[in-house]
RNA sequence: GUACCCGUAGCUCAGCUGGAUAGAGCGUUGGACUCCGACUCCAAAGGCCGCAGGUUCAAAUCCUGUCGGGUACACCA
């Protein structure tokens, strides 16, 4: 049911004003008391040349209740209508049952392939802290985008060119072994890459050497390529156990070695259309006055970030034909995104225009940036394993009967530190803190994963006794039923506008906001009693709210267990 | 220097396609369990919405300027 379309139409036509324009009007009281829905007609006042207050008045005394209204009533220059609170949360009960599982999503997407780039690991470097937003933001967005029916790709941008790989097989050369590689894998070639790095301080011929195994592997000598992917193997087989207890998932992991055939025909290109420039010994794309120049060949004839992007585009362009195409990378890459996407533009492409920097904020520690190099880094793992640990114990201590109590404990633990990654706008900048991530009251993922767990609790006392009763929907003709049916009620919006907007966050504050509003209609009535029939409607409510808190979960990547 | 982003309660943040007394969580203080899961609920205190102009019947929201913080600005990714 459309009540703002409904309403809009009712006061258009009384007003004589153009349906459309009215509906644009309509807005939601941000106090319940004023209504559910109200019409301002300051705007009105220019046309018809009254007071708003008298042409809400007229205006109001011409409409006619409508028959999901309780009451249409006049403040000042609003007129506020007021829903049937029992037909309402009829309605959307109702609703919620005959959709199950899929209520919130659509197939407005449909057939529209979206490519998510996020997470795009470094090889051989440690997952840390500052790898948590890309990756949870572009896998709630895979599901958000899949939910709405487009076809989501999950493209996991590997950082496995360059340099530094030469750098490290150096290293292993000198210092390594194959065993302590195989068991420690990140951080037996993280100590490698640093020793590489203090040595070659003192050796400067170390840095040549580098060089040369990069070469080797550039030209696709045997050995390079088998240490090199051996190393690649292993770091995508360590990292892969945070994704699994992440939830995240990719559809392809073709990284920065996978375009190195693929850029010098986006050169040619450029080259022919006149858009390349040789500058200070490299070529570059002038852009106009908006931006600064963007190198696209370096003076020694190699490729940069910006070519491989390009091809990279141009290649997901070509091989999934793409709606649009997000980039979840940190806002410091902001100036590097508008700079390509220009390219593809002036290359006379319109979908450019198609092309999305998802940027967000960076995260530091209290004590200052992050630093892999300087030692002060936070590794995921450990956060991953503290928020574990830290459920672990209050399980024993609160529900020490519960079964299976290590995967609950992975559930909430890690489901906490996502929650709370989505749960404000992706722009803000973060400052990571265990007091932070490791607090569970309040506006937390496991006070949202509690209601849910409570839900399923009523659910499952009830289940036998009150599944075929006849429903006495007069059990919820109260206000905290009506706040927990209107929010019932949004979800679908919040999941639409979050997919808009590319802000998980949306959907994150919607469910804290359902959450709290079911604890305070639990709080406040009593659910199962004698009257089955009022039981009946209360539990349906029970079992929407546990539904639509479920979806909302999942949506951000998050576990809704049972019971906890 | 230039561009972009941020600035709302002690802290962390909502609200920003203009509308009715600016909201929440944490923290603080004070309450509520013989009762469906207290990881819960209720209440109080706490705000020149950085500052100054402007547009408007109406500005936290739009525009301009300014201050403070962050990020980036040619051969790293």
């Amino acid at each position: 049911m459309d009540y703002k379309s409904a309403i809009a139409k009712a006061v258009a036509q009384a007003a004589g004003i153009d349906a459309q324009e009215a509906v644009q009007l309509v807005e939601i009281p941000a106090d319940a008391s004023m209504g559910d829905y109200a019409f301002p007609c300051f705007r009105l006042a220019k046309t018809l040349h009254k007071a708003p207050h008298a042409i809400a008045q007229e205006l109001a005394a011409q409409i006619e209740t409508p028959p999901f209204a309780a009451m249409v009533k006049t403040v000042g220059a609003y007129i506020n209508f007021y829903l049937d609170k029992k037909q309402f949360a009829e309605d959307v009960l109702r609703d919620i049952g005959v959709q199950g599982e899929k209520y919130g999503g659509s197939e407005i997407g449909a057939g529209r392939v979206v490519c998510i780039d996020y997470s795009s690991i470094n090889i051989a470097k440690p997952f840390h802290i500052g790898h948590l937003s890309t990756t949870v933001i572009g896998s709630a967005l895979y599901r958000i985008y899949g939910f709405l029916g487009y076809v989501p790709v999950g493209i996991n941008h590997l950082g496995d060119w360059g340099t530094q790989f030469g750098k490290l097989i150096t290293a292993y050369k000198k210092w390594g072994s194959r065993e302590n590689i195989e068991k420690n894998a990140i951080s037996a070639m993280l100590e490698l890459y640093v020793r590489f790095h203090d040595e070659a301080k003192i050796n400067e011929s170390l840095n040549e050497e580098g060089r040369a195994w990069f070469k080797k592997i550039e030209d696709g000598d045997a050995e390079a390529l088998e240490i090199f992917n051996w190393f690649k193997e292993l770091t995508l087989k360590e990292v892969s156990v945070i994704y699994d207890m992440l939830g995240v998932r990719f559809d392809s992991y073709a990284g920065e070695s996978f375009y190195n055939d693929k850029m010098q025909p986006i050169i040619d290109e450029l080259n022919e259309k006149n858009l390349l420039e040789f500058s200070d010994g490299a070529y570059i794309v002038r852009l106009g006055d908006e931006l600064p120049p963007c190198i696209v060949l370096k003076s020694d004839g190699a490729t940069l970030y910006s070519t491989r992007d390009l091809a990279a585009a141009f290649y997901r362009k070509k091989t999934y034909g793409f709606y649009k195409c997000l980039y979840v990378v940190a806002y410091q890459q902001n100036l590097h995104f508008r700079q390509w996407f220009k390219i593809v533009e002036l290359m006379g492409y319109d979908w450019a225009k198609d092309l999305e920097h998802v940027a967000f904020g960076m995260v530091s520690l209290e004590d200052g940036t992050l630093s892999t190099r300087r030692g002060k880094v936070v590794f995921l793992q450990d956060v991953l394993e503290k928020a574990i640990e830290k459920t672990r114990a209050i399980i024993e201590e609160k529900s020490p009967g519960l079964e299976d109590k290590d995967t609950v404990a992975k559930e909430v633990g890690v489901g906490a530190v996502v929650f709370d990654t989505l749960c404000s706008a992706r722009i803000k900048d973060i400052t990571f803190s265990f007091d932070r991530v490791l607090n569970f009251d309040g506006e937390t993922g496991p006070y949202v994963q509690y209601t849910h767990a409570r839900c399923a609790s009523l659910l499952r006392r009830a289940e036998l006794n009150f599944a075929a009763e006849d429903k006495d929907y007069s059990a919820l003709d109260n206000t905290e039923a009506f706040a927990a049916a209107k929010l019932l009620f949004g979800f679908p919006e919040a999941v639409r506008r979050a997919c808009e907007k590319n802000e998980p966050y949306l959907i994150t504050r919607h469910i804290i906001e359902l959450a709290k509003a079911m604890n305070r209609f639990y709080y406040e009535h009593r659910i199962i009693d004698e009257d089955k029939a009022k039981t009946a409607a209360r539990l349906e409510l029970a079992a929407c709210v546990k539904q639509t808190i479920k979806t909302g979960l999942w949506l951000i990547g998050v576990s809704a267990p049972e019971r906890m």
